[in-house]
DNA sequence: GCATCTATATGTATAATGCACATAGATAAC
DNA sequence: GTTATCTATGTGCATTATACATATAGATGC
């Protein structure tokens, strides 16, 4: 059989499975994971899909394998969830959802990027004197 | 001597010359180049005190072998020029400045920093249903 | 002489990607 | 009926922006 639903390759591990949001830089890692799982909480999905979906957010040029990667990492720090979806035609779906530690780590997430947001908008106001793109009028 | 004007090692080349904004993804790279260039438009300065001023811009945790490898970097690829001082009392200083690559360096980069924004307010949106920390009362 | 502060720098590791490529089911084209 | 194409998932290897640990050295106080 070309896939059953527990098979396991452990290769390249990466990152280790605490303190996933924001490095002591204090600049957002992991976009992509955030992404995901915020497209994952609006609906369970799967990764040929969540490549289009992803485009949507910048990740426009977005390889498949970093993708695909990425959700199975995220399966082994158990932020998702997956099983096969073989119902349709074509070949099988591996289809995710989001975990209860899913949730927990986007809501993390999102905090450290509200700051993140400040420290940008600092970085506008000090490069361009200004508030970042205001609607063009409502100027000073 | 320790350190004349025209020191030279070449060891671990980084990033090559060209396209140095925000990858394929979209997401900004090179935050410290930036923020540093910004700082250096200002005025001119060298890294142990650009380390304090990186700071207030949520580098809290800058290595500082981190920051002095950035700045050597950026002047090999021309954003900054650098000379020493070795006018006060202490070690000498090697006092960097911003030329001309370097503005537009800013420039483009401050260019895609606008269309990250946007990608971030987009994660906002979708996250909580809203703006993100619109002032309360500025808000339609 | 030794600790300490300022200041710059290098060696090595790691984490988040990128790119190239492999595999495979389903279907349409010839 | 084999070949191409689309969907779909995956691996191997490289690169890049950092991080961490450590080294070097001038200046000053004890």
């Amino acid at each position: 059989m070309a896939h059953d639903d527990e098979d396991r390759h452990e290769k390249q591990e990466k990152r280790d499975d605490s303190a996933r949001d924001d490095g002591p830089t204090g600049m957002p890692k992991n976009w992509l994971t955030a992404v995901l799982l915020l497209q994952l909480r609006e609906l369970n999905s799967y990764g040929y899909d969540l490549l289009e979906k992803a485009a949507a957010f910048g990740f426009a040029a977005l390889n498949p394998g970093t993708l695909y990667r990425v959700l199975r990492q995220m399966e082994k720090e158990g932020l998702v969830n997956s099983g096969w979806d073989t119902s349709g035609q074509g070949p099988a779906r591996r289809v995710y959802s989001i975990t209860e530690a899913g949730e927990a780590y986007l809501k993390l997430w999102a905090g450290s990027l509200e700051q993140y947001r400040r420290t940008m908008d600092m970085f506008f106001r000090l490069y361009t004197g200004r508030s970042p793109d205001k609607p063009k009028g409502s100027d000073r």
